[in-house]
DNA sequence: CGCACCTTTGAATGAGATCAAAGATGGTGG
DNA sequence: CCACCATCTTTGATCTCATTCAAAGGTGCG
């Protein structure tokens, strides 16, 4: 079966993080490891409930998802998106509760592992350790990003913010490098990642696809001018971190 | 001199680690080394302007702090304030550049040491390093919060929310416990970190006291009904951390 | 004491929310 | 294969919360 065989061979986080650090074999298949397990879960699944105890962690290997919560007020924030070769759970080291509801965007296939599983591989991988520290420092850099976007510029901006985060992350996760992608959100959820109401979400996109700037058809969507919607967004891309301060490894 | 005696003696970030696992002679000892090395600075001192490519982490022994971004329209968002025991440029184990500026909010003293000492750290301390990596998460989660309260709440609960985060996290750095802080911030700077404006802080604050929620004097703010803070901000307590899923030290 | 900065309050304005209703789309079962 | 229903998108009209603009007090520091 080829995903099978694709799965024995490689690790989705062994490639992300081997972009930037020489692994050694021993550490590619501890990284390895971490993914032998696999599980499939539909559309709409949720795989963490905020408050669960959960005692996985995930690595994403096919699909999106999402981390949000619930208000008191009803209303829902999502925290972040998560693609293939992301890392879930990491919430898991601090808190035994988990903060967030993890839920599947699309139909997506995850990877799964035990929480003692880390605490063996910083134990016996310090380079290794490093690297996830780095992961966790991106991550909260990024919603920092996030915060800034919600906190301090208008609607139209938030929607450009956001577009450029997926665009740009969904690239580096599929390695492909078009200008067309396959959004599988609602208005609903762009609107509950964006702080905005769904009518205000599509009355951004309308003016934005008026613009020139991106392009609709379906849940097809176009970046037309990149470079303009980046602009408007204040967007950097956090997609490349440096890991050139962790050691070589010792031969 | 009292407060060098004070640095020889003891360690601001072991004694932080110390109240969730029991740490051992030389891993409190590899803590101390971090900061050994102390600085002053002054009230509105840059500690580290956005895109600097500083060499090294700090640990606060003093003060408050704050991280902040300015947007191009000329808005700043802030982050995320820091208190005495807390570590400062997790960032920079991502991204040479640094992507906020940190901020004396009062003068302060902070520790530096050079982001190889982490790399070392790491390496020779395993239970340091998961440790480090639930820091940088229970910082993540923190974020999310704010994400939460900014995108999904009303002004008077984000205040709210603020104020909460302040004092919960305050407390426990200053081993106190009393309803009523020294608040050194002006209202520019707590809407800065709220996404609303000066004015309408003014407001907020003015309606929780009002309400009989807080009371103001000067720069000193005093709970009068915490627990109704914490319901209208949606607050959750995230200053205690949970590490016992990192294995005992062997002997 | 005087100046710079901060707080406070009022009035006008505006960005985004809410309310409402008409299309479009797609998945399901007959 | 088609009809139906649920869900999502789109657009207009109205309302509201927060911003903006303006100006009068406070406060503290040099």
């Amino acid at each position: 079966m080829l995903t099978w065989g694709f799965r024995l061979g490689a690790s989705r986080l062994a490639e992300r993080l081997g972009r930037d650090i020489v692994l050694t074999e021993e550490e590619r298949s501890a990284l390895r490891s971490l993914e032998s397990q696999e599980r499939p879960y539909r559309r709409g699944a949720t795989v963490i409930a905020e408050n669960d105890r959960p005692r996985d962690l995930f690595v994403v290997l096919q699909g999106w998802l999402h981390s949000s919560v619930w208000l008191g007020n009803g209303n829902r924030q999502i925290m972040r998106f998560h693609f293939p070769a992301d890392l879930i759970g990491l919430p898991l080291l601090a808190f035994a509760e988990y903060p967030e509801s993890v839920t599947a965007v699309t139909d997506v296939r995850l990877a799964s592992f035990p929480r003692d599983r880390l605490a063996w591989l910083i134990e016996s991988h310090p380079r290794l350790a490093a690297a996830l520290l780095a992961l966790c420092a991106a991550e909260r850099v990024e919603l920092a990003d996030r915060l800034a976007s919600i906190g301090r510029t208008p609607a139209r901006a938030r929607v450009a913010s956001l577009l450029c985060d997926l665009f740009t992350r969904l690239r580096r996760a599929e390695g492909r490098s078009g200008d067309t992608i396959q959004l599988p959100l609602t208005q609903e959820e762009i609107g509950d990642a964006t702080g905005l109401t769904a009518v205000h979400v599509n009355r951004m996109l309308r003016r934005l696809a008026d613009d020139g700037i991106i392009a609709r058809k379906g849940s097809e969507l176009r970046l037309l001018d990149e470079a303009r919607l980046a602009a408007e967004a204040n967007f950097i891309d956090r997609s490349q971190i440096r890991l050139d301060w962790i050691p070589k490894a010792r031969r």
